[in-house]
DNA sequence: TTTTCAATGTGAGCGCTGTTCACTTGAGGG
DNA sequence: CCCTCAAGTGAACAGCGCTCACATTGAAAA
C-alpha cells in the first residue's frame, strides 16, 4: 500500500486512498482525516489524489459505500449462518456489532453531509442494505417512499440504527466493553418481540 | 445582534456567536460553520471569538449544552400538556419534532467528535435531559451505568432516537414533509405497545 | 474629577487545509 | 522505437483555526 520511493507510479492509489481514509478516521476521528494526510500515509503527493476523486467528498462517498457493502456483507453472514427462531435478531446484531467494531465506517455511512447521496454507486450500495433489511425486518431505505414501511419494521430498524448511533456516539454504554454492550443490545431487541407477534415479523417468514 | 460600526465593545459577543452558530449550521450546514464566518456574520474580527471561547470545540459545546437545555425545554412543554395515556409517546413525539425543526441542534447534540463532553455544563445539561428521558421513559443517559437502564427503556429511547437520526440524516422520509413524518413515527411509536405492557412503563407509574 | 486597569476588541501572521494548474514520468500500443 | 495519455509532481491560491502584540473602552479606585 506503501508508495514505494523507486517507483513513480503507484498502482493502486484509488484503493489505498481508501485505506488510508478508514486507517486515519479509525485511530484518529473522522473530522481528522485530510486529502494531504491520507496521501503522505500513502507517500503520495496531495494533487494525486485529485486524478482518481474529483474531490475529497467523492472520496469519502466512495469510502461509504465501501462500508455499506462491508456491512451488507456482514448482516449476510449473520442471516445466513442464523439458526435461532428470531433471524431478525441475528442481523439486527450484526448491524450494531458493525457499528462497533468499525465505527469510522458507520458514522460516514449517514453522514449526508459528507457524501454525494445522489453518487449512483452510493445509491447500488445502500439499496443493497436496504434489501437486505428487508428481508431482516425493514424495507427499502432508500425506495423513495414508493414502497411505505410498515410500523413494526420502522420501529425494528429504528431501535437497530438508534441503539447503534448512540453506542458509537458514546452517550450510551460508554463503561461497557463490545461484548457487553452487544448483550446489552440483545436484551434490548429481545423486548421487541411482543410487538412483533402476529405480524409478518417474528420468525421468519 | 449586528455589531454596529460606531460601537468598539460588542456586549454580548458571547450570545451572539452562539446564534451565529445556529443560523449558518442551519442555513449552510454543520460543517460550513465557520469562526470566521460567525464572526463576520456579526461584524466582528475572527479574534475577537477568542476572548468568550477557548478554541471551536468550545464554542460548539456551548452551543450543543444550549441545545440540549431547548430540547428539554421542548420535551418537559410536551409531558405537561399531555393529556392521553401514554405520556411516553408525547415525550418521544417531542424529542423527534425537536429534531426535525431544529436539525443542526440536534446534530451537535451528539456529535462527540465537534464537542467536549467533559465540560460541566454541557455534562449538567445531558443530565437534565437524562432526568427527563427517565421521567418519560429511559434512565440516566450518562450515568455512568450506576444505574443500568431495562431493557423497555432502552429499547423506547433507542426507537425515538433512531427514528430522529434517520429523519435527520435522510436515510429515512425523504419524500415526507414534518407532519407526515411524526404521523409515520407515532405509528410506529405505538407499534411499540405490545411490548411495554405489564412494565412499568404503560400509561404513567 | 482624574487615573488606572482588566476586559474586550483589532490586525497581522503562522501553519494547515482543499483545490487547481502547468509540468514530468513512464508503460503500452501502433 | 516512438508516441500518447493516464498517473504522478510541486508550486500556488484562498480560506481555515489559532496566537500574539496592540488598541479601545467602561468602570472601579484614587
Amino acid at each position: 500500500m506503501q508508495h514505494k520511493p523507486g517507483r513513480y507510479h503507484h498502482g493502486a492509489l484509488a484503493e489505498s486512498l481508501l485505506d488510508a481514509v478508514e486507517e486515519l478516521a479509525e485511530r484518529f476521528g473522522l473530522e481528522a482525516v485530510t486529502l494531504r494526510g491520507c496521501a503522505k500515509l500513502i507517500g503520495v503527493a496531495p494533487s494525486a489524489a485529485f486524478k482518481h476523486y474529483r474531490d475529497k467528498r467523492a472520496l469519502f462517498t466512495a469510502f461509504a459505500t465501501k462500508a455499506l457493502h462491508a456491512m451488507a456483507a456482514q448482516m449476510e453472514a449473520a442471516a445466513a449462518t442464523s439458526a435461532g427462531p428470531h433471524p431478525f435478531l441475528d442481523v439486527g446484531l450484526a448491524y450494531i456489532a458493525f457499528g462497533l467494531q468499525r465505527r469510522a465506517m458507520f458514522q460516514v455511512m449517514w453522514r449526508s453531509e459528507l457524501i454525494d447521496a445522489h453518487d449512483p454507486e452510493y445509491r447500488r450500495a445502500s439499496l443493497r442494505l436496504g434489501a437486505l433489511l428487508a428481508g431482516g425486518f425493514a424495507d427499502s431505505l432508500t425506495d423513495d417512499d414508493q414502497h411505505a414501511l410498515s410500523p413494526q419494521e420502522l420501529l425494528a430498524w429504528s431501535s437497530v440504527h438508534g441503539l447503534t448511533a448512540l453506542y458509537v456516539e458514546g452517550a450510551l454504554g460508554a463503561g461497557l466493553d463490545q461484548a457487553a454492550k452487544l448483550a446489552q443490545a440483545r436484551s434490548a431487541l429481545l423486548a421487541l418481540g411482543p410487538s412483533f407477534s402476529g405480524s409478518e415479523l417474528k420468525p421468519r417468514t
